[in-house]
DNA sequence: ACTCCGCTGATTGCTGACCGTCAATCATTT
DNA sequence: AAATGATTGACGGTCAGCAATCAGCGGAGT
């Protein structure tokens, strides 16, 4: 018998699916940050009722990419330095146990996927193919949180990497030394499938200071530009 | 005149309210782990309608303390063994976070607040008030917290510390060795207070270490009582 | 006895209309 | 010009009701 993919799974609530929609225009930076969001005009852009879009935007909120001002408006979230700081320390935290976990339990498997992601993200660096790029650094560290079968763990990085790729979309900051990038997570990789847990959370410590730098240094370039 | 104090900050959202009074019944164990909650019967007991029960409970079910059944019902959260060790391996990692920024700019206000409650916690633990010694270990926790001044770690810290409590209520969790609980709490105060952040950091993760291999024991003696 | 099937009741998911409340803006008054 | 009052636009919350879904039960067939 051909195995069969559970149907439940496509079925997503009304109140998800809204909130997928909005989310979506949000990271695709077709809503700009500190854009209001009216509950009536979106119910009739997603064709579903006020109530809906309420709890699609509560969700929103609780991810971090909309605020709720009480009895007035809800807004796309304003991204700030200090923002950007809270996103890569927590997410250095996060990353750091996630890399220490996912080397304690890396099996064979694990390691085949993580490899093949690395050549991936070698070959796009390569071909400068820089919006592939991104991605699959994104790809390639939710890999290793699913590794370390954590489910809170994965669920708060979720969020805060969602909030780093909004930011990064907003400040229009992009890495710019390709090369150390590929190496960091090169070593990295080998450090989790080697299964040296202190290493790896070391990695991945360091590899997020020298991203939090190298943004400071975008943002603080950008402020004496203008 | 006297000082009127705003009527304002009494004024939570009606959601909002709801969803403290479910939450402090969950916390408090009135309601157990896995029990059934109907949305009707929740909007007759709180005096609010369906939507606002339903508001609440999608709030709480981002919090971790309650789980929606797609169409079928709403109900208070099982905990297991895994999840107390997602919870304190998640809670180490974020502590140690706060711990180290908290080290790097505690001030001489921050100290003293802090040596208080530490001392609130000794007089507590000689006087035998045990359910006290809990309310001040999770407060001294929060303050250090708060000396980091990371909204995000503080919010995700906050959850996280909430179904903490949960399991600790329903699994009958108790710390054994008060002692060096107290003594734990002031090394790892003093060196914040130092602004010594790396041994703030190391300590603060081994003070959950600490906790966890003693819950680990005590659910393991549970089990094999029964 | 066992399995499968469909029915039924119960509960959640969602809608639309409605009203009160609040914040911001504008007009009025002094 | 500043304080006061009125208007407006949007959110917060309620209600009645229908649709979608699921758990459980009992009957038909094997």
């Amino acid at each position: 018998m051909a195995k069969l993919t559970s149907l439940k799974s496509e079925k997503r609530l009304l109140d998800r699916q809204a909130a997928d929609g909005i989310r979506e225009h949000i990271l695709e930076g077709i809503l700009p940050a500190g854009a209001r969001l009216l509950e009536t005009q979106l119910s009739e852009q997603l064709e579903v009722s006020r109530g809906t879009v309420r709890s699609a935007l509560a969700q929103l909120a609780r991810e971090g990419l909309v605020q709720q001002v009480a009895f007035t408006r809800w807004q796309v979230s304003e991204t700030s330095p200090r923002d950007a700081w809270e996103l890569y320390t927590l997410r250095a935290a996060l990353e750091g146990l996630g890399a220490r976990l996912a080397a304690a339990n890396a099996g064979p498997v694990d390691a085949k996927r993580l490899k093949a992601t690395v050549v991936e993200l070698t070959s796009a660096v390569k071909d400068q193919r820089f919006e592939d790029v991104t991605d699959i650094d994104f790809r390639l560290h939710q890999q290793i949180v699913e590794i370390a079968h954590h489910h809170r763990l994965a669920e708060q990085h979720g969020y805060i990497m969602q909030q780093v790729r909004f930011h990064m979309v907003h400040s229009g900051f992009l890495p710019k030394d390709y090369s150390a990038l590929v190496d960091e997570h090169a070593a990295l990789i080998g450090a989790v499938i080697d299964r040296d847990a202190d290493l790896a959370e070391r990695l991945a410590k360091s590899h997020n200071e020298s991203e939090v730098s190298a943004l400071s240094a975008h943002t603080e370039q950008v402020k004496t530009a203008s």
